[in-house]
DNA sequence: ACTGGCACCTGGGCGC
DNA sequence: TGCGCCCAGGTGCCAG
């Protein structure tokens, strides 16, 4: 599913054609995703203009007078702009109706995804402890070696922990570390200052050039347009354990970290 | 406070 | 062809 790079090509695929549209009819076949859908969320949306759609960490915020609905897309979501009377497949659990006759439509089949409310006066809570951006100033090396002093964690996990800074996911872990030259599974507190300051470059650049290139499909992820990302082949080595390092030949190591797949080359990373 | 592990769920790919 | 098993882009929550 989609990292940060992969929201935002949602976020910029969609809002185009949904922004500044009125939504007429929220049509929710099924509620129940990682938490239920608030029962009262067609009341909150319908007839009313969306006026913006933001990104903070991976979700994405349909800003309309009042407040917000709040997506996240999970490990298999995606959003799309449809004609309303497309066909109905399997896993497609939301439409949300604009007045041009299109919609907005949520498929998830995992279902790990999440559709939720806040008020103009309030923030969700999912909202409330998220570190910073990281492609914003408030991001860099000083932070994470300030916050990983005495942390025996992964730098690795480190980085994909939400608290430190948000959006980074495995497959954008594993490729800064690596271009950073620096081990996943090495402890966070031990990692340099000097490493530090090039690990958050290498995570602002491969974020943004993911971005530029519309996202990596692994599988099934798709655009706001419905077209897939091509950064998959600019991906170094997630996914290429026992394959051999693009820069010295070395194979590859795979192994796990909080349960989730990491690769690296024993020569280029310390 | 920090850490590791589990949970949620479907589907694709593999070996037998 | 079918079955069982493992794996997958996330992340909140729990016990120790």
């Amino acid at each position: 599913m989609p990292e940060l790079p992969e929201v935002e090509t949602t976020r910029r695929g969609i809002s185009p054609h949904i922004e500044g549209r009125t939504i007429t009819q929220v049509i929710i076949r099924f509620p129940e995703l990682r938490w239920p859908i608030p029962k009262d969320l067609p009341r909150l949306l319908e007839g009313k203009i969306i006026n913006s759609v933001q990104r903070r960490a991976k979700y994405l915020l349909l800003n309309v007078e009042g407040g917000a609905a709040i997506i996240h897309l999970g490990m298999s979501g995606n959003l799309r702009v449809i004609k309303a009377d497309h066909p109905v497949a399997k896993h497609d659990h939301v439409d949300i109706r604009l007045d041009d006759g299109m919609a907005l439509r949520l498929t998830d089949p995992r279902r790990f995804g999440a559709l939720l409310w806040q008020g103009d006066d309030e923030q969700h809570s999912l909202l409330t402890k998220l570190g910073p951006e990281p492609l914003s100033d408030n991001f860099d090396g000083e932070l994470l070696f300030r916050l990983s002093r005495k942390r025996q964690v992964a730098v690795k996990n480190f980085i994909m922990d939400n608290h430190i800074v948000v959006g980074v996911g495995n497959i954008y872990a594993n490729e800064a570390l690596f271009n950073a030259g620096i081990r996943p599974g090495k402890a966070a507190g031990k990692v340099s200052k000097a490493s530090y300051e090039l690990l958050a470059e290498c995570i602002k650049a491969v974020l943004a050039k993911a971005i530029e290139s519309g996202g990596t499909t692994l599988r099934d992820f798709l655009g706001g347009d419905g077209k897939p990302g091509y950064f998959k082949q600019e991906l170094k080595v997630y996914g290429r354990g026992g394959e051999p390092c693009l820069v010295c030949g070395t194979t590859l190591k795979e192994i796990r970290l909080g349960q989730r797949a990491s690769v690296y080359c024993s020569k280029c990373q310390k």
